[in-house]
DNA sequence: CTGAAAGCGCTTACAG
DNA sequence: CTGAAAGCGCTTACAG
């Protein structure tokens, strides 16, 4: 056993937490140089670096992320800005950025906030002047506020929307990156499936029009349905707001008419659970006598009877890439990614039934 | 206009984000002393802390919590630790965690992991070792988990556990914190429910019996029957594991049966919700012919047609209680906080049907 | 390719 | 009740 190794040994019986120091001392060279190592500084013998990652590894030393954080005036974290109420797309989203994050030394932070509040700048104001976080990533509906973003390139705070439509709030900006995903594409999918089943007496149940997936996902449907010369009836059309009493009412008036549709097409799985409640009081069985899709594949989709067909966005892939938008040591050039949504087909869809 | 308010105009035209020496420059005191008012020390003259305070507030200083978290050796940020497949749950606790966080400078950082995994306890290890916590709240049932019990005593970091029983996995430890469900009680509750309505065929789906909670919320169910001298039919007590799919399975084993149950416990409201789909497959309709009632008051609950009765706990409330235990200046010496769970009765259950 | 000095913004001893 | 010095564990800017 050499003396280097011996020190580490004498440094191990310590149980103390390892510094920069310790690893200076033990490999030999200065604190800088270590930083150098930690750092990924190309300029480093590889001999000397050899013998520091060594010395790194034999010691399990991580470098403290506040003093990092405080000697480079930025912070380990990432935010996670939303004001989303679907609890399972938050978790997804929570956990896709973590997947990129893990092994990174990055940690995250959640911050939910209220839209709709006065307060709603100033607190995230002050959410941001207290931590200097490495970025943030907002995500739908508020990652179109233009206040926040105007906030976020004020603080000089790098950041990744996601987002249901390319461009929208979009000007030179930072860091103004981006994950768009197309929804219009599976809704496009979905009610051509649905054209092809030979519906021809179409309702639909809108979601909210202060959001932009509102307008994408209609836009989608509107195609897959004009590919096959079909369309929604323009007496069939109505407005929702993505909750499932909004679907429930809707569908009570589509039900209810002497000439209801024989497929509904829901903007949303919330929306979808309502109109299943209003077919099964107006004693309508699914799929025999009425057709369902909606959007999102959440929980509730395989759950109702029969289950939902419906259109899935790769959620956890996109924070993925959102995390990694931010993380990824040479950041790329490309700032808009694009994911596509994809039909799935279950039991709520079937042809349709003979006039 | 004084001097010092000159002084300060001319700092805030610098539009420089303030430090501990500007605030101590501009009071004219030494940083120690800022340092002291920061940290509410009592020993500051009330005239030298007014002064301080006043500017603070005018130049908007907050202390910077890498640097202090450098200095204190521990940062500002509590850990959130759970696996748990429920997003609803998640994010309950999440936003009561973060209810109690606001304003005081801490952050919350949220950590899935994998109980399962052989790597579970390691990867906790180097989490906890990287960032130096605040403190963390463990979510069940990993509030349970021994190892991870004792990786936090080792290292000394703060801990609040949610549990559904109370003492379980207990010891003297360096702070073992509790927040207390008490599932039984609404369960209890639940189940007399279903006694005074007239059931006495009544069945039962059990949750994963690896998990506290199945077995307190089973005792509380047994318990509400046994007040009104009845009890689950020995042959009609079926095993689940929280799952929809084991609720739909073990509902369709208790409804093809000639002797079948006139009501089903669920030990959570998703096997109620397959439940409800095995009902329906078998041509029964709730509650007319079945009353079901389950535990959670899950988002599902109020969706299912029609709506479950079930049981609720405060989620949030608990998630508020933990954090407060964490934050609190003045750690309180009562370590077992307990709260209770309720009965909400919805369309689920009825009267027995005659026989 | 490597290092000594100064600094990031705070706090902990230690004085007085 | 208040302060000057040293330190938390890192990095930047400057040398060499």
């Amino acid at each position: 056993m050499d003396k280097m190794t011996d020190t580490i040994e004498a440094f191990l019986s310590l149980r103390r937490k390892a510094t920069i120091n310790d690893v200076a001392r033990l490999a030999g060279v200065s604190k800088k140089t270590v930083s150098r190592v930690i750092n990924n500084s190309p300029s480093v013998h590889a001999r000397t670096r050899d013998a520091i990652s060594e010395v790194i590894a034999r010691i399990s030393f991580q470098p403290d992320p506040q003093a990092r954080g405080l000697a480079f005036r930025r912070s380990f974290l990432i935010g996670l800005i939303y004001d989303n109420p679907n609890a399972q797309y938050i978790v997804n989203m929570q956990m896709g950025v973590l997947d990129r994050l893990r092994g990174t030394g990055n940690e995250l932070v959640v911050h939910p906030c209220d839209w709709r509040s006065d307060d709603f700048i100033p607190e995230l104001r002050q959410f941001l002047e207290h931590q200097r976080l490495a970025g943030v990533i907002i995500l739908p509906p508020i990652a179109e506020d233009r206040r926040l973003l105007d906030l976020l390139d004020e603080m000089e705070v790098p950041r990744v929307r996601v987002t249901a439509r390319a461009g929208a709030s979009n000007q030179p900006t930072i860091s103004g990156q981006e994950i768009v995903s197309h929804d219009h594409i599976g809704c496009a999918e979905a009610s051509a499936h649905i054209a092809l089943l030979g519906h021809r007496r179409i309702g639909y149940i809108g979601g909210n029009l202060d959001y932009p997936s509102a307008h994408e996902r209609r836009r989608g449907f509107d195609a897959g349905l004009a590919q096959h010369g079909c369309a929604i009836a323009p007496d069939l059309d109505e407005g929702g707001n993505y909750s499932f009493a909004s679907g429930y009412e809707a569908g009570q008036r589509l039900l209810t008419r002497p000439d209801r549709p024989t497929a509904i097409i829901c903007a949303n799985d919330e929306m979808a659970a309502g109109a299943y409640k209003a077919a099964y009081e107006s004693g309508l069985r699914i799929p025999q006598d009425l057709t369902v899709v909606g959007f999102d594949d959440a929980p509730i989709a395989d759950r109702l009877s029969p289950p939902l067909t419906t259109v899935r966005l790769p959620t956890r892939d996109m924070a993925r890439m959102a995390a990694n938008l931010l993380i990824s040591p040479e950041p790329s050039t490309i700032s808009h990614l694009q994911v596509d949504s994809k039909l799935v087909v279950r039991g709520s869809s079937a042809k349709a039934p003979n006039p």
